[in-house]
RNA sequence: UCCCCAAUAGCCCAAUUGGCAGAGGCACUCGUCUUAGAAACGAGCGAUGGGGGUUCGAAUCCCUCUUGGGGAACCA
C-alpha cells in the first residue's frame, strides 16, 4: 500500500512537473535559476530519474570509468563475483555486493588510486542448456539475451565498471585461454621436491633414466617401474603412465551420474543424493573422466590461507574441505592368509587397544575373508547395505550395524588374533576403506564394540586432562607395552618410528579433498583442446590452433550411454588426419577459475593477459561475493592461480587478498492456507485466523506461496488478500478459478462475495508470512528496477547499504526506503533556501559547521575502510540533519559534502557538483581530507560515577591533567553529597572519558 | 551429533573494542503548519535473551542455558 501510494505520488509528480531540458545542456547555477520557473513550487525538488538518466549518458559517453595499467598511481583491484546470467534477471539481493564494491572502488579512486573495477558474465552453464532442450532456443541466443537484460539492470544502478573490459566465458576469444590453461595443466605434473608444477618432459626424461621409484610427484600411478621397464613400454603404455602424473588427467572414476540431466555432476552439485538442480536421482557409475589434480596443491591451499585476509569462517570451511590429517598407513596380517589389510590411522599410539577390525562392506577383501559359516549373515548384511540409499545412510548415523566375516587378523603389537567385521560406518572412499578399531578411544568404535560385545582395552589415561574427549589427542598411554607412561603426541611419534622401522607401514598424509572432476557430458561448455590418435593417446592442441570453437548444433540432448551431445557432431569430432576430438566439455567452474586475470587485459589475443598488465595489477585487493562459493570457485581459482604462479606467469601466490562475503537479502514469503482435501471438487482457501479452528475440525492445510504483489500490507503482520488480491490471484493461477476463499466475515467464490450469517461481509484473507529466500519459486522477488523507478538508483544504493552490515543476512523491507529517500531530499535541500532558490554562500564556515563536516569525514573514512557501509549512511543523515539545523549553506562545507557522498550517491553528487559550478566529474575529484583540529573539544562533560553508578556530570577543560581532575572532583558539592562520611578508596580517571569514585560501604 | 557466528526499543540497526546504552531509519503517539489530508518541521514512546562469574566499572571478557542463522556430515 505504501509502495503503491508513493508510486502514484511520483507519477503524478512526473506528469505535473514541467519538462526542463536538463538533459544534455550545459547547466550552470546561473542558468538553472533562469530555466526554472519560480512560480512552480517543485522546481527545487530532487528528481532522481532525470538526474540519473543524464549522468549515466554522460559517464558512458566520456568513459569516465575507463582505466589503463599505464599509470603512475598505485593500483587497486576491486572485484565482484561475476553473475551467471539466468533468465530470471537480478533481484534486490544480487546488487548488494556490487553496490558495496562500487562504493569502495569509487572511494579508492577519489583517494588517488588507479582502480580496476570490472564486470562480466559466467556465461556457460547448465540452465541455458536445459532451457534449450525444452524450448529449442540455442544457448548462445538465450545467453546473449539474458546478458543484455543483466546489463540493462546493472546500468540502472550507476556502477563504475569499466565496461570496455567486460568478459564472457562463452566467447571463443575468452575460452581460447581457458583451453590454453587446461592444455598447460595437461602438460605439467607436480614435483613435490621442487614443490611446484613442472613440465611433463622433465618427467619423461627422468623415467627414461631412473624409472619412477625416485620421483616424488603427485600421482595416481600404482606400479613402480625401472628405466628399462619404461623403455620397454609401448607409446600407449607410456602415455597411460604419464596420464597418472599430469595435473589434468583422464582416468576411470566413479562419478555422480544423473540420468535425467544426462551428465556427470561434481560432488558439490549433489545434495542429499539428488542433483542440486532439479532434484533428480544420482547414481555412482564408473566412467572415463577428466580430472584436475588439485590434491597436488592441497598443502599449499591449506597453508597459504594464513596469509590472506578472509573471514575465519571461510578459512575454516576451506580447511575442513581440504581435511588434512597425518597418520600411518600400515598393514595388518590375516590369520591363515597371505593377504594383508591396509589401514590408515591418525592414532597409531592406540594400536595396543585395537581389538577388532572393520572394513567397508564394498571392500575388495570381503568375499575372501568371509568364512562359510558366516556366509549367510554377511550376504544378508550386504543386501541390507545395498538397499540403503545415500540419504538413509546419512540420516541415521547413530544406528550401529555390521556383520562378522568369520576371519581374524593379527594385531602386530599385541600379537593377538582380532576379529574382522564389516560395517557401513567405514567408508570405501576414505583412507583405505579399512580401520583398526580402538573402542576405548573412538566413539564409533566404542558404540560398535558395545553393540556386538567386542573386547575393550583402555589405552589412554585421561585423568590428568579433565574435560578431554576421546577425540582430543591428550593423555598418558597405559596397557601398551613400550609406550606406557608416554604422553599421546610423543607416543604417536614413537609408534610411527616403530612402524616404519619394523616395515609395517609408513607415515602418510591423508586429505579429504578429492581431485576435481572436470568432465561434463554437456553441450554448453568449453570443448577440451584434446585429440586422440588411433591408439587412443591424448594430445593437447597447439596454442596456435586455439580456440577450438564449439560446433553449432541444434540438438542438445545427451547422446545415449553417457555420451556427450558433441559426439553427434561427427564432422567436428572426426578429423581428416584420423584423430578424434574429446567430446566432453568443461564444467562451469572452468571459465570462472581465472576470469579475474583476464580483466587485466581482456582483448589480448597473444596471451591470457600481458605480463605488463599482470605485473601492474598483481592480484585482487578486494573480492566481494557470496559464501556459496566457499569451497568450489574459490578453491579452483586458487589452484589455477598457483599453477600460473608456478609457471612464472603471475607475480602473486594467491589471487584474492581480501574477501568479503555479503549476506543474503531475504524476502518475505506470503502463503495462503489451502485445504488439502477438495471440498465439492474445488479447492478451499481459508484465512490464517481460521486455520487453528479448522484444524481442530480435522481439516488439513498446506501452504501455497502467493505472488507478493497481490498481498495488501505485504511484509507487515496481518498482511492479507482482499477481493482485488483474490481476483489477481485467480487470474494468475486459473486452476483455482472455482476455488472457495473463506475469510472470517465472508466467502468468495466464482466472483461473488457472500457474507457469513450475522457478519459484515468484509472480505479479508490473512496470509501466513515468513522470512525466507528471495526466489522465483516463492513468488517474492523484488525487482531492483521497480525500486529504482520509484526512488532512483542513488536511493536504492544507499538503502541497500543502510539495511545492515554487509556480511549479515537481512530481510528486504521496502517500507524503510522512504527514510533514505527523505534524507536524500534533505541533502538536496541544503543547497536551496526556504522558498526554493539555489542558495550557496561564499562566506567563511563557522567552527561549528567545520566540526560537523570533519566529524563526517572522519567517520565516513573510518567506516568505509572497515567496510561498514550501513553506518556511513547514518553518518550522512546525521551530518545533513546537523547542517540543516545550523542553516549552513556555505560552499566550503557543501562542496566537501558532495565529494564525500559521491561514492554512495554518484548521480546526485555529480549533479550538485556541476550546479556548484565545478568542472570535470566529481568522480575524478579528490576525497575530502580530515583536519583533526576541527574535532578537538575545548571542554569535556565528564560523567561522574560513584561505585559504578552515574550520579552527575561535570565539565572540565579538555587539557586538565588527571591529577588535578582527581582532586577537583572530590571538592564538588554534587560529589560530596554522595561521598559524605564515607571513605574514598579510589578515584579512577579515564582521560576524556569518565570518572569513577569508589567509596567504602 | 559436532563446529562456528549471532541475540540491544514493536522492526532494521549504532555504541570509537571494558567507560554516560542511542547515532540513524521505519512504525507508533502528540504538537506546529493546513479547509482537510499528505508532506515538512518539532516533541514523545520504549531495549542489552535467561542465570552466574571477573572488574572500580560489562551490551562488550569468561562459564552455562535458551533461541536463531551458517557450516560439516560416520574422515579412522
Amino acid at each position: 500500500m505504501i509502495l503503491r501510494s508513493i508510486r502514484h505520488l511520483f507519477l503524478s509528480f512526473a506528469r505535473n512537473s514541467q519538462k526542463t531540458s536538463l538533459h544534455g545542456d550545459k547547466i550552470t547555477p546561473f542558468n538553472v535559476k533562469q530555466a526554472l520557473n519560480p512560480n512552480n513550487a517543485t522546481y527545487m525538488e530532487y528528481k532522481p530519474r532525470e538526474i540519473e538518466k543524464k549522468w549515466k549518458a554522460y559517464w558512458d559517453e566520456h568513459k569516465v570509468y575507463k582505466v589503463s595499467h599505464q599509470s603512475d598511481r598505485p593500483k587497486f583491484y576491486v572485484l565482484d563475483m561475476f553473475p551467471y546470467p539466468s533468465g530470471a534477471g537480478l533481484h534486490v539481493g544480487h546488487p548488494l555486493g556490487y553496490i558495496a564494491s562500487d562504493i569502495y572502488a569509487r572511494y579508492k579512486r577519489l583517494k588517488g588510486f588507479n582502480v580496476l573495477h570490472p564486470m562480466g558474465y559466467d556465461a556457460f552453464g547448465l540452465p541455458a542448456e536445459q532451457y534449450a532442450i525444452t524450448t529449442g532456443v540455442h544457448p548462445a541466443k538465450s545467453t546473449a539475451e539474458n546478458i543484455a537484460r543483466y546489463r540493462e539492470q546493472l546500468d540502472n544502478l550507476g556502477f563504475s565498471f569499466d565496461w570496455d573490459r567486460e568478459v564472457r566465458t562463452c566467447e571463443p576469444s575468452y575460452y581460447k585461454w581457458t583451453q590454453w590453461i587446461f592444455a598447460e595443466l595437461f602438460k605439467h605434473y607436480y614435483d613435490k621436491d621442487l614443490n611446484k608444477a613442472t613440465p611433463i618432459e622433465t618427467l619423461v626424461a627422468r623415467f627414461a633414466k631412473e624409472g619412477n621409484a625416485t620421483v616424488n610427484a603427485a600421482n595416481s600411478q600404482d606400479k613402480t617401474f625401472s628405466a628399462a621397464d619404461w623403455q620397454a613400454m609401448s607409446n600407449k603404455e607410456q602415455a597411460d603412465v604419464l596420464m597418472n602424473y599430469r595435473l589434468a588427467y583422464k582416468k576411470a572414476s566413479y562419478v555422480n551420474w544423473c540420468e535425467a540431466l544426462g551428465t556427470v555432476l561434481a560432488n558439490d552439485e549433489v545434495k542429499d543424493g539428488v542433483s542440486e538442480r532439479g532434484g533428480h536421482p544420482v547414481e555412482r557409475r564408473a566412467m572415463m573422466q577428466w580430472s584436475l589434480r588439485i590434491t597436488a596443491y592441497a598443502d599449499r591451499l591449506l597453508y597459504d590461507l594464513e596469509n590472506i585476509d578472509w573471514s575465519d569462517a571461510m578459512k575454516r570451511m576451506q580447511g575442513n574441505w581440504i581435511g588434512r590429517s597425518v597418520g600411518a598407513q600400515m598393514f595388518f596380517p590375516i590369520v591363515g592368509s597371505e593377504q594383508k589389510i591396509e589401514i590408515f590411522t591418525t592414532r597409531p599410539d592406540t594400536i595396543f587397544g585395537a581389538t577388532y577390525m572393520v572394513i567397508a562392506p564394498e571392500h575388495d577383501l570381503v568375499p575372501s575373508l568371509t568364512t562359510p559359516d558366516q556366509q549367510e549373515k554377511v550376504a544378508a548384511y550386504l543386501t541390507y547395505v545395498k538397499a540403503r540409499s545415500e540419504r538413509e545412510r546419512m540420516a541415521d548415523v547413530k544406528e550401529v550395524t555390521g556383520a562378522f566375516l568369520g576371519s581374524y587378523a593379527i594385531n602386530p603389537f599385541t600379537e593377538e588374533q582380532i576379529p574382522i567385521w564389516i560395517g557401513e560406518y567405514v567408508l570405501k572412499d576414505y583412507g583405505t576403506g579399512a580401520i583398526m578399531a580402538v573402542p576405548s578411544d573412538d566413539d564409533r568404535d566404542d558404540a560398535f564394540a558395545r553393540k556386538f560385545g567386542l573386547k575393550i582395552i583402555d589405552v589412554v589415561d585421561k585423568s590428568n586432562y579433565p574435560g578431554s574427549t576421546r577425540h582430543d589427542k591428550e593423555g598418558i598411554i597405559i596397557n601398551s607395552g613400550f609406550l606406557n607412561g608416554m604422553e599421546v603426541p610423543a607416543a604417536i611419534d614413537e609408534m610411527l618410528n616403530r612402524i616404519e622401522s619394523m616395515g609395517l607401514g609408513k607415515r602418510q598424509v591423508n586429505y579429504k579433498l578429492r581431485d576435481a572432476l572436470f568432465s561434463r557430458q554437456r553441450y554448453w561448455g568449453e570443448p577440451f583442446p584434446i585429440t586422440y590418435d588411433a591408439e587412443g593417446i591424448a594430445q593437447a592442441m597447439a596454442p596456435a590452433d586455439l580456440p577450438l570453437e564449439l560446433p553449432d548444433m541444434d540438438d542438445f540432448k545427451p547422446s545415449t550411454g553417457g555420451q556427450a551431445p558433441l559426439a553427434r557432431a561427427t564432422e567436428w569430432v572426426n578429423l581428416p588426419n584420423g584423430t578424434t576430438r574429446e567430446t566432453d566439455t568443461m564444467p562451469g567452474s572452468a571459465g570462472s577459475s581465472w576470469y579475474f586475470l583476464r580483466y587485466m587485459d581482456p582483448q589480448n589475443d597473444q596471451e591470457f593477459a600481458s605480463q605488463d598488465a599482470v605485473n601492474y595489477w598483481q592480484d585482487v585487493d578486494l573480492y566481494i561475493g557470496g559464501t556459496e562459493h566457499a569451497v568450489g570457485h574459490l578453491m579452483y581459482s586458487r589452484m589455477w592461480h598457483k599453477f600460473l604462479y608456478d609457471k612464472g606467469l603471475v607475480p602473486t601466490n594467491e589471487p584474492f587478498k581480501k574477501l568479503i562475503n555479503q549476506g543474503m537479502i531475504q524476502g518475505v514469503v506470503e502463503n495462503l492456507y489451502m485445504q488439502k482435501e477438495k471440498v465439492n471438487g474445488v479447492n478451499r482457501f481459508v484465512c490464517a485466523s481460521l486455520v487453528a479452528a479448522e484444524e481442530a475440525k480435522g481439516h488439513k492445510f498446506t501452504k501455497l506461496p502467493v505472488l507478493v504483489d497481490y498481498v495488501s500490507d505485504y511484509g507487515l503482520p496481518g498482511s492479507y488478500l482482499n477481493e482485488a488480491g483474490i481476483k489477481q490471484f485467480i487470474e494468475w493461477r486459473p486452476d483455482y478459478a472455482q476455488a472457495i476463499f473463506e475469510g472470517p466475515e465472508a466467502i468468495f467464490q466464482n466472483g461473488k462475495i457472500t457474507a457469513k450469517p450475522g457478519k459484515s461481509g468484509a472480505l479479508q484473507l490473512i496470509t501466513q508470512s515468513e522470512v525466507g529466500k528471495m526466489s522465483k519459486s516463492l513468488y517474492n522477488v523484488i525487482n531492483p528496477d521497480d525500486v529504482v523507478e520509484q526512488y532512483g538508483a542513488d536511493c536504492f544504493r544507499m538503502y541497500e547499504m543502510f539495511l545492515g552490515p554487509i556480511e549479515q543476512a537481512k530481510p528486504w523491507d521496502t517500507k524503510g526506503i522512504s527514510g533514505v529517500y527523505n534524507f536524500l531530499r534533505k541533502f538536496w535541500g541544503l543547497f536551496y533556501d526556504k522558498s526554493g532558490n539555489w542558495s550557496i554562500s561564499d562566506a567563511e564556515p563557522s567552527r561549528e559547521e567545520l566540526k560537523i563536516l570533519h566529524t563526517a569525514i572522519k567517520r565516513i573514512t573510518d567506516d568505509v575502510e572497515r567496510y561498514s557501509f550501513n553506518t556511513c549512511v547514518s553518518t550522512f543523515m546525521i551530518a545533513t540533519n546537523d547542517l540543516q539545523k545550523a542553516g549552513c549553506n556555505k560552499l566550503a562545507i557543501l562542496e566537501e559534502m558532495v565529494q564525500l557522498i559521491a561514492p554512495f550517491a554518484p548521480h546526485l553528487a555529480e549533479e550538485l557538483w556541476q550546479l556548484l559550478g565545478k568542472s570535470g566529474s566529481v568522480h575524478h575529484a579528490r576525497f575530502p581530507v580530515l583536519n583533526e583540529e576541527y574535532l578537538i573539544e575545548d571542554t569535556i562533560e565528564y560523567p561522574v560515577q560513584i561505585n559504578g553508578k552515574l550520579r552527575t556530570t561535570v565539565a572540565f577543560a579538555a587539557d586538565t591533567p588527571p591529577q588535578v581532575l582527581e582532586k577537583a572532583i572530590l571538592e564538588l558539592e554534587a560529589v560530596q553529597k554522595w561521598t559524605e562520611g564515607k571513605e574514598v578508596k579510589k578515584v579512577i580517571v579515564v582521560p576524556k572519558r569518565m570518572i569513577n569514585i569508589v567509596v567504602a560501604g
